[in-house]
DNA sequence: TTAAAAAGCGTAATCGATTACGCGAAAGTA
DNA sequence: TACTTTCGCGTAATCGATTACGCTTTTTAA
């Protein structure tokens, strides 16, 4: 006791002063740290005139609880981690935003760590989200790591993985068919007779959207039974637009006898357009362009822009949910398969005949 | 000791499987918890032997540290608080991406939380994430609830508010001058010989930033010597391309003597400027516009958009950096007056002279 | 009025990591 | 060999909130 009372004494001798506990509130209120915490979380077993007194008490001193020691006694944090390349992309702002409006619903918030599209660090980043105290984690796509799929496995937190769906995977998944959503655009173009396309797409150096989204770019050309190789040119997504619009220049000039360009994203897509028509090309007689993602924007280009609708909103909510729902209900994550589906405004057609015109 | 036990062992029948702790690690080691915690933190001081018994006990047991246990102990969460309108403009995005990856380097995260531009929960939403470890507080523009102010001062926390500059404030703010950045734009657009302007801001109620704009705008004119009122839309900025098209469209069909918009970010201004070209009008020769943000899409734009450049990524990284600063250096946090400067391009240019022409 | 039941509150143990202090062993000195 | 210093490790207190348990007081029942 009397060691108690000199740690005080000690606190309220330092520089700063000591942030108020319970006990604390309970001393100027006249009753102990224990019936303050009741006061707080089940106030109906307390007397109306000591409540009142505790509030009074607890507005004094600034009272606020410490989160660690509650997070300490109760084993939760009411925090998920996130780990996310960017959030300097359209598509994955949407995604978290939506992710932490559904979070906050049940007092939960998102803890976000960003990788920049590198994932060789992601068994570090996972470690320190999980010690800063997630109580589950929402990352992107195919986890490669083995290190993090036992970390995973052993840590037995709930965890998803979103934008691109996977059934074959031990970590649960909800996000769409990266395969279909390119394969949908570039059929589209097969079947509107165009036999020369290029793809635009982003790194796919540890990235499984971006090589689902190439592989269906390549299969639907042999399964066309085109011979002829089909440029795929892949850019990072940084200053995406200006990119979009370099790698569209270069392909117009290397490949003169191009119909039509699939983008692996609405960034590229735009870029693309504005390059085309900057060159002089009309979109889509002369160039047919798809995107990816449906941006805001892309309906009110001109042309508007064919492009998948990626539900990003949408893939954090039912992250978000599948979390919470994992949490309080201890109900295990199940994969989920959401649709992205094409987009047909103005800004594929059939190709010009080049050849009879000619 | 007996009744230690007992709790451990009804660790071990619970239905999941206890996380384990130090001690436990300890115990497979051959050592004490007080060891291990050291074998981690401070290596140098157990024997390379022991190092090596501890870490391969560590990994035999995934374990991984209790992070409020350590909070509670070392009163530090590495966290700090970020509260935002929403991460679903790109402006938002990028300063809270900047944010992060600058924090991250010391080892600090954000926990994230959106307010969906709707101030009016602020404070709860600020005890919120103190609740949740925040060791220090980003928010946005002028915070007027008199309980926030008082609940910051109190707690001692570093806080730091961003996007507006504001001299007169106890809290300090990096950012820049909103009142500046739209006058520029009008002053510019009066220069060239515009008396007839528009502006499409985001909504002012509790808003300092579009305030001090709408302020600005109504300034310049007045400042002018011109009388008549110039008409100033609020709308919000949930589908800002399309509202800015629509605003654009009903702007030009109720004031047919219109020469130059001012907008309020460039999604507005990317929307009006489409609109207006959809409405068959030259922009700059009927119309001029002119923008703010200075996204990425802005130069690429035909006209390429003269508009503001907003120091979004520069805003989050002081801001991190200066909350860092405070936290391991003690430093106080002092406000600064960041750059926005009108980037000229093609989308503004001398009115015609309707009245000679006519 | 007395006994039983219920309500209100306090004591003390607990969550898991850290660290001041101290003990014992090893290394160094005379 | 005897003594001092250094090193390595363990014991126990600590951070602050929560809660099982039990004691006291009030309410209800008889």
């Amino acid at each position: 006791m009397a060691n108690q009372k000199s740690v005080r004494s000690k606190r309220k001798t330092g520089n700063k002063p000591a942030r108020p506990r319970m006990a604390d509130v309970g001393k100027l209120a006249g009753v102990s740290a224990c019936t303050v915490s009741r006061a707080f979380n089940s106030p109906e077993t307390v007397r109306p005139q000591i409540l009142e007194k505790v509030h009074k008490a607890a507005k004094e001193l600034n009272y606020s609880l410490n989160p660690a020691a509650k997070a300490l006694r109760l084993q939760q944090t009411h925090i998920f981690g996130v780990i996310i390349p960017t959030l300097n992309h359209a598509m994955f702002a949407e995604l978290v935003n939506s992710f932490q409006s559904t979070l906050s619903e049940s007092g939960y918030a998102p803890v976000i760590i960003t990788t920049g599209f590198d994932n060789r660090n992601i068994f570090d980043h996972i470690r320190a989200i999980v010690e800063r105290g997630a109580e589950g984690l929402l990352m992107v796509g195919r986890v490669e790591d083995p290190r993090v799929r036992e970390f995973i496995e052993r840590s037995h937190l709930p965890v998803v993985t979103t934008y691109s769906y996977l059934e074959d995977e031990s970590i649960p998944s909800i996000g769409f068919d990266n395969y279909q959503s390119a394969r949908q655009s570039v059929d589209y173009l097969l079947a509107l007779g165009h036999t020369k396309i290029a793809m635009i797409a982003g790194p796919s150096q540890g990235n499984d959207r971006q090589q689902s989204r190439i592989q269906a770019f390549r299969d639907a050309r042999e399964m066309a039974g085109i011979k002829e190789e089909w440029p795929v040119v892949e850019n990072a997504y940084d200053s995406a637009y200006a990119s979009g619009a370099n790698v569209m220049h270069s392909l117009l000039v290397s490949h003169p006898d191009l119909t039509a360009v699939v983008c692996s994203s609405d960034t590229f897509a735009i870029g693309a357009l504005q390059e085309a028509k900057r060159m002089g090309l009309r979109v889509p007689e002369d160039v047919s362009i798809i995107g990816h993602d449906d941006f805001e924007l892309a309906q009110l280009l001109d042309p508007a822009l064919s492009t998948v609708k990626v539900p990003a909103a949408e893939m954090g909510k039912r992250c978000a949910e599948a979390l919470l729902n994992a949490k309080v209900g201890n109900n295990p994550i199940v994969s989920r398969k959401l649709n992205a589906s094409l987009i047909l405004r103005d800004s594929a057609a059939p190709p010009k005949t080049k050849t009879k015109a000619a």
